[in-house]
RNA sequence: AGGGGUGUAGCUCAGUUGGUUAGAGCGCUACGUUGACAUCGUAGAGGUCCCCAGUUCGAAUCUGGGCACUCCUACCA
């Protein structure tokens, strides 16, 4: 028989073919019958227009791991997936499309774009979800959704007619962010600061009834003039105190406008005088506000300036028009200076033009009174962060919350369920599409062009898949979820709307926890990005590394919250501990293959010392992985699961079995050894199925069944260990430490002198009676691990001439290295670790002679210091004998 | 400007509620292996836990201040 593994692991081919086996399987879909208990994740939908990048890949194997973790548990494990219809994303994908056409979506027509649209996500649409198959996520796929599916929909119109008649909705004139190229109101999320390098102008308003009196006022947008409604200035700058009450005209027409005093002015900015534009700048609208001045929009939608303005500027770009007001401000002798100004200037996210403060009409959700119960159930302790300082971000977003802006003007998206009647000025809107007027009963009614920002469909997300406003199976049982795991950046956009939501329409939290993943940089802690290029294509790694190793990278390098860096060759990582595990297999398989018949379980009250270690380890680390999961500390259970695998199994365990494997003293105990070993690496499997679910599938699938343990169709619903379900040997665990820590020891002290590792030495270990036994017991072992020709060890022991010494916990060694021992170098050696041993007694000394501390430290830690001390003392009393001797 | 975070080995980072001789991976050094391991193993070098002060019997860990970096939010007429 041969070795049924591969000697290199394949991972193209072991990902497809088990790929296919689980879905044929069935076992990540979750049924609504069940009686299990429930566990529910639901997915941050990627936009259907993504493509898999490192920020959903490290996102996804998180979810993954603790869906696929509680699945084993016997949890009736449900991850839903699903895309987002990602509004002003898709629509500028097709008018890309339709531009290499030579068409516009004008030209084209609303009901003909919208259709293109729906064809381009059917075509182009499922890529991030098969990307997102390659990592291995085990979604229940058979639930997938979309926020434009009929049933995603439906939630929409319910929920926003609900909040229309329940008065939370409201259409008003407000300042939005005006992307002037799409011709759209953005959400603020939606705009992006940059910082340029610009001008700011000073020029002079000739103030009323005064032939030589001005204000110099300064702006970096001079064009918006045309709008200005007011001259602000600070109530107690003493320079312009004579002015109250004065007017000034506004150069280019006839206007008068008022001087008004207001502290939001600063002083010592630029002149001390601000021109007010309310219709065209926040602060101004605010300050307007205070102090009742008119509105006066100078723009039409596309930022060049309307018939409010002087005739020669009409029709002008904003650019263009700047350009010709600085002109004719010269000419007329109003400008002052230009001076070099570096400010931050909002920019479309999506079109990179500069935004415009544009006061239109726009439908609004009043939040002040939704968000109530969003903040208690996160006071209350309901709902938890990971990190948790991120609650304070999310209280101070809360507590001072605008009104959301939900209307864009788009033609991509759920269409405002809104009629404006033309014989009366009432709106209708319902769960149907209306005929008539619900006012007036007239037939001319018109829906409104707008649609909904698509995070009005996201808000939805923790109900909408399951059928709300239907009460169905899947909403009771899958809502609400348990963890929601996202990035923080979206903590406002998303995460706090669905909790408001899902309190609006359910009065419930959506999930007990909220898991924010880091954020992925480069290596100079530059956030990943299209524009700088710095980015690593996960896909590319999957193929190169296998979906294992990016899985395995991504959470070994990511803690809760923060950054992580992250370089290509960090991948080379996870390759690495795959193989390693693969090649454990095979070096089983290697032993396997002798084996006639079934395996035989252990017999636990034969186990010999290494071995009860071993299973020890495997009780402990299952229980630490059990409880860092517990506590999402996903890199902790990594590096537990690393460690377990390649220290102690690997190392350790193979390493100490390897002899006796090979030439076994009987059929039996090679029989008992595989046994053993077979069983570990079976729960090892487990334990590694939620990170690492292709190479332990087919590893864990090509060992034979060990009668302790289930054997399923499936690794994937396999039970996952339970510390409490394993052996534990506290005590043997102790021991074989003990002679671990000899072993590392000797090896050291024949490192030290430079004997050739084939040769043998002696050792002798001078030790408490109390350890005899299990050095008797070890004898074997310890000869074979530090290659000796004999272990003498007695409670007295003298030193043999010509050896080196060392000591540790609870013993001293002496190897003789006659040939090797270089008598300075030895000094030297000890002279060093007597010091080192010194500084610690020194240390430990003073703190038990400490009154204070003798009275005031616990016991058990006094305790502990004093037997250190102890221990410490007798280790540095043999130094310094050894010295002396030397 | 406000808020958050970070500062631990050459690099990337762990270090849970104050008590270990402060850890891991990569890199580095020496030796060995190439019969599980396009390797792996064994042994090792390497640290003022950013600085200052305080609380405490005891501080990498808590408090205050400083320095440096970073992210978020807002504003910049």
């Amino acid at each position: 028989m041969t070795n049924p593994l591969n000697p290199r692991y394949d991972h193209k081919e072991v990902e497809q073919r088990q790929w296919t086996f689980w879905e044929q399987g069935s076992w990540f879909h979750a049924d609504e019958n069940s009686r299990k208990e429930p566990y529910t994740i639901i997915m941050p939908p990627p936009n259907v227009t993504a493509r898999l990048h490192m920020g959903h890949g490290l996102n996804n194997t998180l979810q993954d791991m603790l869906i696929r973790w509680k699945r084993m548990q016997g949890y009736n494990a449900m991850w839903l997936p699903g895309t987002d219809h990602a509004g002003i994303a898709t629509q500028m994908m097709v008018e890309k499309s339709l531009e290499s056409e030579g068409l516009t979506r004008k030209e084209l027509g609303r009901e003909e774009f919208f259709a293109r649209c729906v064809t381009w996500k059917e075509e182009n649409g499922g890529l991030i979800t098969s990307q997102l198959r390659r990592l291995g996520c085990s979604c229940d796929w058979e639930r997938e959704v979309y926020t434009m599916d009929e049933k995603l929909s439906r939630a929409v119109r319910s929920v926003f007619v609900k909040l229309f008649r329940d008065g939370y909705i409201y259409r008003g004139e407000r300042l939005v962010n005006w992307d002037p190229k799409l011709g759209t109101a953005l959400s603020d999320d939606e705009v992006e600061s940059i910082e340029t390098k610009g001008s700011i102008w000073h020029f002079k308003y000739p103030v009323e009834n005064s032939q030589t009196e001005f204000v110099e006022i300064a702006t970096t947008r001079p064009e918006t003039m045309f709008g200005d409604t007011a001259v602000a200035i600070h109530p107690e700058d003493e320079r312009y105190k004579h002015l109250k009450g004065k007017q000034v005209i506004l150069p280019f027409t006839e206007r008068r406008i008022p001087i008004v005093f207001d502290d939001y002015v600063k002083p010592e900015f630029g002149s001390g005088c601000v021109k007010i534009t309310p219709a065209h700048d926040p602060n101004d609208f605010a300050l307007g506000k205070r102090h009742n001045l008119p509105l006066i929009n100078i723009m039409n939608e596309d930022a060049s300036l309307n018939e409010l303005v002087p005739e020669e500027f009409r029709g002008l770009d904003r650019f263009e028009a700047r350009k010709l007001v600085l002109k004719k401000l010269k000419e007329q002798d109003l400008f002052v200076e230009e001076k070099k100004h570096i400010h931050t200037q909002p920019i479309s996210e999506r079109s990179k033009v500069l935004i415009e403060p544009r006061l239109s009409k726009q439908w609004f959700v009043g939040m002040k009174e939704l968000v109530k119960p969003a903040l208690e159930c996160v006071r209350s302790g309901e709902l938890s962060f990971y990190p948790e300082n991120l609650k304070k971000t999310y209280f101070h977003w809360l507590e001072n919350i605008q009104d959301w802006c939900i209307s864009r003007q788009l033609w991509w998206g759920h269409r405002i369920p809104i009629w404006y009647c033309s014989d009366c000025p009432e709106v209708t809107t319902g769960e149907e599409d209306p005929t008539q007027c619900s006012h007036c009963g007239s037939k001319k009614i018109t829906q409104d062009e707008d649609v909904l920002d698509t995070w009005f469909s996201s808000w939805l997300w923790p109900i909408s898949p399951f059928g709300w406003p239907e009460e169905t199976k899947d909403l009771e049982k899958f809502f609400p979820s348990q963890v929601l795991i996202t990035g923080s950046e979206i903590i406002f956009l998303w995460v706090a709307r669905m909790v408001i939501l899902s309190h609006y329409t359910k009065g419930k939290t959506p999930f007990k926890d909220v898991y924010f993943n880091s954020v992925i940089c480069d290596k100079l802690g530059r956030k990943f990005s299209k524009t700088l290029g710095n980015g690593i294509d996960p896909l590319e790694v999957i193929a190169t590394h296998g979906a294992d190793a990016v899985r395995y990278t991504c959470l070994s390098l990511a803690p809760l919250g923060g950054r992580v860096k992250m370089d290509p060759s960090d991948f080379d990582h996870g390759s690495r501990f795959v193989t390693k595990i693969w090649n454990a297999a095979r070096f089983l398989h290697s032993h396997l293959e002798s084996l006639d018949e079934n395996l035989k379980d252990f017999d636990d009250s034969k186990l010999d010392l290494p071995s009860k270690w071993l299973l020890n380890e495997l009780h402990d680390t299952t229980k630490a992985i059990n409880d860092s999961l517990t506590h999402y500390r996903m890199n902790e259970a990594v590096e537990l699961l690393y460690n377990f695998i390649w220290k102690t199994f690997c190392d350790w365990s193979l390493e100490t079995t390897k002899d006796e494997l090979t030439n076994p003293s009987s059929k039996e105990r090679k029989e008992e050894i595989l046994s053993i070993l077979v069983y570990v690496f079976d729960n090892m499997m487990r334990l590694a199925s939620p990170l690492l679910p292709f190479v332990t599938e087919e590893l864990w699938q090509s060992l034979p069944h060990h009668p302790r343990l289930d054997r399923p169709e499936s690794l994937v619903i396999a039970a996952f260990p339970d510390a409490k379900k394993l052996l534990s040997f506290k005590k043997e665990s102790l021991e074989w430490t003990f002679v671990q820590k000899l072993v590392s020891g000797i090896r050291s002290l024949r490192s030290q002198a430079g004997v050739p590792p084939k040769e043998k030495v002696q050792a002798f270990v001078k030790t408490g009676k109390e350890n005899h036994k299990l050095l008797q017991t070890s004898i074997s072992s310890i000869t074979k691990l530090s290659n000796l020709s004999h272990l003498h060890f007695a409670e007295e022991v003298e030193r043999p001439k010509k050896s080196l010494m060392g000591a540790g916990l609870g013993f001293t060694v002496y190897v003789p290295v006659s040939q090797y021992l270089d008598f300075e170098k030895e000094k030297l050696r000890l002279e060093s670790e007597k010091k080192r041993i010194e500084q610690i007694v020194k240390g430990l000394h003073s703190k038990v002679s400490n009154k204070d501390f003798m009275a005031r430290a616990p016991e058990e830690v006094v305790i502990q210091t004093k037997e250190q001390l102890e221990n410490m003392e007798s280790q540095l009393k043999e130094i310094s004998e050894n010295l002396s001797s030397l």
